[in-house]
DNA sequence: CAAATTTGCGTAATCACTTACGTAATTGTT
DNA sequence: AACAATTACGTAAGTGATTACGCAAATTTG
């Protein structure tokens, strides 16, 4: 018996926890396949950066949707591999910005090459699907934003 | 610009874990808008042994796909708030069996009322959408048994 | 323009798990 | 029956995020 189609939607979080975790792992193990000293976590950054050149903290915070102290602490491990490097702001001397080192630089295309071969694994694995789960999130995460579960939650026991 | 749309599938991972967080905390918010003190993280473990009644932590680890510590942890919560008891079992010295208590078998019933609710908010939440993000879940769950990510990596490298 | 508020960052503690490892009980092998 | 291998459980430490809190710099406002 799987207990966990038996749940069904009151076992979805920690259905999409486990999931996640797999994705995590299944990028770890591509980036040990190339031999490329890169986590999984790091990509959300490191990506950004490429894309941005130079952001503060908090505005990686909010782009990523995670906490600063998150960010601190991922850039903290790319600052130790010398994959980017940090300055104080000049016109605001509470920020600090981030932004990809030399050898950061050098590895990038590597990455890039690697990012865009797990984009069109990913393609084939998510997007040939009838039920597309990027979609599905996407509507989910809007639904959300739009109203609160617990505000859900009150108005249907208010109809029943 | 939202930088996560922009990812799409190679933020996959951040994404599932921030879901599913987001789901949790609902539940959480829930139990509190009940005045009930129960935490979302229970519900896998009370539900299994409401419904098998006894079994032991192993068991109870494969089912629920956890690890086994995780389970201790919850059991010392629950132990902790007397809604289960434990105790080694006859036929194997090494096993250990929890059960709801009988504080516990008295909170099911308000507990199954609410769960049932949630089943009923989620149904509307998550079936009513064009992409159903179960059915997407549990494609991409089967999926992924059938062939690792790897694998599937090193397929269309072979092919390109 | 001084005081109050807000913003950006950093550290510490916490959380819900995990992996790693050790011990005791059971099972399998000869 | 002895010994090896396996299984069940427990503890400790690690992980990748979070919340809580404090300080310093910038901005707002009376």
């Amino acid at each position: 018996m799987d207990l966990l189609i038996e749940l069904g939607a009151l076992a979805f979080a920690s259905r999409m926890k486990r999931m996640s975790e797999i994705g995590m792992q299944s990028v770890a193990d591509v980036y040990q396949y190339y031999g490329i000293d890169f986590e999984a976590k790091y990509f959300p950054l490191f990506y950004y950066l490429s894309q941005k050149g130079e952001a503060s903290i908090m505005e990686i915070a909010e782009v990523l949707k995670v906490t600063h102290p998150g960010i601190i602490q991922i850039a903290k491990e790319l600052e130790k591999k010398g994959l980017i490097i940090s300055k104080k702001s000049a016109e605001d001397a509470r920020k600090r910005n981030l932004k990809l080192s030399k050898k950061g630089k050098i590895l990038l295309p590597k990455l890039q090459k690697i990012w865009a071969d797990v984009k069109a694994v990913n393609a084939d694995l998510f997007e040939s699907r009838k039920h597309n789960i990027l979609i599905a999130l996407q509507e989910l995460e809007d639904a959300w934003e739009e109203k609160s579960y617990l505000d859900r939650f009150k108005e249907f026991h208010h109809l029943s």
